[in-house]
DNA sequence: CCCACTTCCTTCGATCTCGAAGATATGGCG
DNA sequence: CGCCATATCTTCGAGATCGAAGGAAGTGGG
């Protein structure tokens, strides 16, 4: 079995407060927990004794005594977590409360095969935690994301897309080999979802939606990231009306993917003489103000946010986040909003917040250490 | 504040599991509820003593000594709950278990506006009690589904399409004003997730159709209850693709509701020449072969098929089961499979079962006793 | 400056919960 | 029928948790 951080629940709970930043203070943590301030203090001494919490000044007074800050110990541990891109590896260790300490971007072609990338995956890892990380501060957790389905049961990644020879690879084990600790595998858009919950600390469902090269969705129901049985969130091979028809790669015609996807885009454009490397290429031709790239650009947004109001009124979430390299173009929201806001029922609108991620090109890298922080809590 | 029962929260976790049938003895609480035995047989003594529980002699043996029996005291209390249809309600007491005691249904319009319908079912509730309560069994709890959106911040009904005068209507404040109880208010279509849900005890993530005079939708993610701001569900607002174009009552055109719901067909068949009351006659139509009527239910199901595909790839659900006085009719349920099947992701139906809701007629009722019951325990 | 008031945190005895051990009851097997 | 394995339930001391009380450290108002 893979080792979890030395606490047992109650020390769990409260740790797990202070690393989401939503305690700073014993008091903070007998508000939050439930416990009783008396039962709070001796867990905290426990866990600063263990070095994992530490004593840190004190914090501005309420009208009161000044609280004694407390924060994650700086060698309580650390995180190693990946996102792979179909030609890009994001990879970062974080601290325990899920804070980037350093971040890089590799090539890293995910066609080349899983043993491959997970070798260039944890080759990274290794130069990454052996230049920035002390010594004396443990590897906690180790997680990575891919663009495609996640079998959740058993960590596997099923009928992906646009990973060749990935299918039904064993990619936990392959990393548990290598590492003794708790392993996460997670699609990239639960990832990111999982990231950007933090940032609506008040909203209990989300939908966070990843307009790249392909179109993903993560949901957040209740807090909680929504796997279903593993193919949760997925938008992209939904019908859309349509007067031509376009053959999707999955065989039906006339799906989402094939019509409003940075990859659709992109070719949409070459067949207008614009030839563009990214998706993310297209977000500067709308700044720029390219007629074609900006109607491109609007149209898939109508189309998404015609799917999203099925979505919207059944499942009736607080918030839309917008992220992935398309969402800097500011047509492709504006549309998205006017078709949902358009089409919805009120009830499901009236208190509906459509805006941008909020938490950034990281979002999948803190998801990912959110996710790992829970499964090193977890009994 | 309304009485609750008397019970702290291991008592409660205990009285619950015993309630909704998961254990039958101090040994499986524990095991069920991660307590110690010890810790166990004490809040079972004091549940005892509190006349909640009751020993009714000894289960069989799984190899060992036999299991002394629990069972909720049939003194422990009652709930009255009620299902408002469009021209019907339906009304039972239940045990605090969920099990009817006894249901009827009685003529009610519900356009008579909010006070005159209340005022009906608090004496048809008085009237049921008085005849099949003793007076020594208390009264835990009331609840009432509506066929129409209700806020779960306030417990009002929120812009209903068919419920003339109740909108923004105080329906629990109102009940309240009567019992001083744990009240409940809620969509009927919710109702008849929360009560299908105790059938799919494996199952965590369901869908629950209402097929009958509209197309209501039920959503339990996690095993409770989804309800987003107050609207999830609602498929009835989706648009469909068609041919032709109407106008839906909403304003949009297009809406599912305007093609599939049981209204819809009535008046296709009422234009066929074949006047039937109910959406339920239209069942008896399908049974005896006639043409039309067959037709136009498969392609409702067809219809309700399509929208469901979007919904299954984004929630990826267990279970989607089918109730509603439609549901009756075969061809809805092979229709909406084969729309389903066809369209969506292997991977979101490789474990889907599509199937006749199971929990019967009174599967609204049952779930109200299941919301109830949380209520009443919930600190 | 003094004093009332708030907040933070710890001390301490009462209470709750746990787990090990034992008492009780049963089925299976020779 | 007697014994053992198994399951159920209770007893009891050890340890965890709680709430009340109080000490510590600040704020703000006369």
């Amino acid at each position: 079995m893979e080792q979890r951080l030395p606490v047992n629940g109650a020390q769990g709970d409260l740790l797990r407060l202070v690393a989401t930043g939503g305690a700073e203070s014993r008091a903070d943590l007998a508000r939050l927990s439930g416990l009783a301030a008396s039962s709070v203090s001796l867990r905290v001494e426990e866990l600063i004794a263990a070095g994992l919490l530490s004593e840190e000044g004190s914090g501005t007074s309420r009208g009161g005594r000044r609280p004694r800050r407390l924060r994650l110990s700086p060698t309580a541990g650390v995180l190693a977590v990946a996102d792979l891109g179909a030609n890009h590896v994001r990879l970062g260790v974080l601290d325990l409360s899920g804070a980037p300490l350093v971040v890089e971007e590799r090539p890293c072609a995910i066609a080349k095969g899983p043993e491959a990338t997970l070798d260039l995956v944890t080759a990274a890892f290794d130069s990454l935690l052996a230049a920035h990380v002390p010594g004396d501060v443990p590897l906690r957790g180790v997680g990575t994301g891919v663009p495609g389905p996640v079998d959740p049961a058993t960590l596997r990644v099923v009928t992906p897309s646009r990973m060749p020879g990935w299918n039904n690879f064993p990619v936990a084990e392959h990393l548990a080999n290598r590492y003794d600790l708790p392993i996460l595998v997670e699609n990239d858009a639960n990832l990111m979802a999982a990231g950007e919950a933090r940032w609506w600390p008040g909203s209990r469902n989300l939908m966070v939606l990843k307009a790249g090269t392909g179109i993903g969705c993560g949901v957040i129901t209740d807090g909680r990231l929504h796997r279903g049985r593993g193919a949760a969130g997925d938008i992209s091979h939904v019908r859309v009306l349509s007067d031509s028809s376009v053959l999707c790669a999955c065989g039906h015609p006339d799906c989402l993917e094939a019509y409003a996807s940075g990859a659709a885009l992109m070719s949409a454009l070459a067949e207008a003489g614009i030839v563009v490397e990214r998706p993310a290429d297209i977000v500067g031709l709308v700044d720029d103000a390219v007629p074609s790239a900006t109607s491109l650009v609007r149209g898939a947004g109508r189309r998404i946010g015609e799917v999203l109001t099925v979505l919207v009124n059944f499942f009736n979430p607080d918030v839309i986040a917008v992220g992935g390299s398309l969402s800097a173009a500011e047509p492709l929201i504006t549309a998205i909003r006017a078709a949902v806001y358009e089409r919805c029922l009120p009830l499901a609108t009236r208190d509906l917040e459509i805006a941008p991620a909020r938490a950034g090109r990281d979002g999948a890298l803190v998801g990912a250490g959110a996710l790992l922080l829970e499964s090193a809590l977890a009994g």
